[in-house]
DNA sequence: GCAAGTCTGTTGGAATAACAACAGGAGATG
DNA sequence: CATCTCCTGTTGTTATTCCAACAGACTTGC
């Protein structure tokens, strides 16, 4: 097997190039390509194995009882997703993945994954950090408001990036599903509040003029 | 040491009473004791440990840069909590957990912990499982109006106590903090799905009277 | 360069939730 | 049993958001 960059996953941090090599070996794992707009995993489905982005993106959205979806989140090269859900075995999906864009997925499963100490330490660590993802997305929507939420959302932002200046991941019907809030009622917002002095937008780009509000 | 019901917790699942001696030995632990009210961990701390709760209950608020908090959940005897930071090790708590009651406490580290393959499988279930339990709560807070996301709720309330009858885990004040909704208006709108027949409610207790609306 | 499709900002009216204040009831405490 | 505190439900007003529709800007593909 020659070296590729998914093999460069925090998922295999710390292992060498031949132990994951054999590591793989005893490890059952499947991939597969996927063209844009293509779902990965459909809700409802018990998955076994979790996915490595290996090249492009996915999406994670959340299906409910009423057929509204609404965006969780982007996974990008080297990420993994569905891991928690693999971990368990059983539990169906409660979510929807689909690819943002032509993609290339790795399949591994989750049970055997664990076995292998080195591997289960840092899979708990990766569960740690989409956990802390959740939690800061929450925090996200939280707030009641529209302003409450860009402001929170754009000072994470602008302090993931250690700058006052930066791009977002998300366009504004993304940014408005991510918020849970109305697109249109979302750039109304993002009007006044640069009519107000507090930031420059345009597009993905942001500027925050007065942090402190 | 004698046998205490904390040694039952899931992340010792599958661990007999005298291995788990043994790995207590090589690992750095604490316990306290909390009055109802009182601080456990403060937002902006930097764990290192996670905590399992020996007996009583803790809850897990989230804190905003403005004052506000939320109600994330609530942590029982037997389960574990901060475990994601504490895995990650360096990042600032985001939320603040309190004593719902008395409640005793066992903090273990968490680094150490990982080293041990037994234990590190166990910690990655829970992370997984608390991972959904987080993905549960975006689902509930995911929708606009107050009902949809009582709705939600309940309805996932119900298929875990496998009734259309139960009590829910939450008064009023924290089940409005919960789905993130103002606590006047969650009643109000209580009542007028009361009215309509949809379900009966009389505190904690809930029965759906027509679950498909 | 042109055309089709996508993304974004704007508006006004309708629906919804927040907010503040209050009163009745439940439960705890002595 | 009396009292106090906490919890819950109700109401009316205010503020905010949703929704639908549209027009201009940008992108993409031919």
């Amino acid at each position: 097997m020659r070296w590729e960059s998914w093999m460069e996953s925090p998922l295999f941090a710390g292992i060498g190039r031949e132990e994951l090599e054999a590591l793989l070996e005893g490890l059952p794992w499947a991939r597969r390509r996927y063209a844009r707009g293509e779902t990965v995993c459909e809700a409802g489905e018990a998955v076994k194995a979790l996915g490595v982005v290996a090249a492009g993106s996915v999406h994670i959205e959340s299906c409910d009882a009423w057929g509204g979806r609404s965006l969780l989140g982007a996974v990008s090269a080297g990420e993994i997703f569905a891991e928690a859900y693999a971990c368990l075995g059983s539990e169906p999906l409660l979510v929807r993945v689909v690819a943002a864009e032509a993609a290339e997925v790795i399949f591994l499963d989750a049970q055997a994954l664990l076995r292998q100490p080195r591997l289960a330490c840092n899979l708990a660590l990766l569960l740690a950090r989409k956990n802390l993802q959740l939690s800061r997305r929450m925090r996200c929507t939280a707030p009641r408001t529209i302003r409450r939420r860009l402001m929170v959302y754009l000072s994470e932002q602008a302090a993931q990036h250690g700058s006052r200046s930066f791009t977002v991941p998300f366009n504004r019907q993304e940014l408005a599903d991510y918020l849970e809030v109305d697109r249109s009622a979302l750039s109304a917002e993002i009007g006044k509040m640069c009519r107000e002095g507090l930031l420059h937008a345009q597009r993905r780009a942001f500027t925050l003029e007065n942090p402190q509000g």
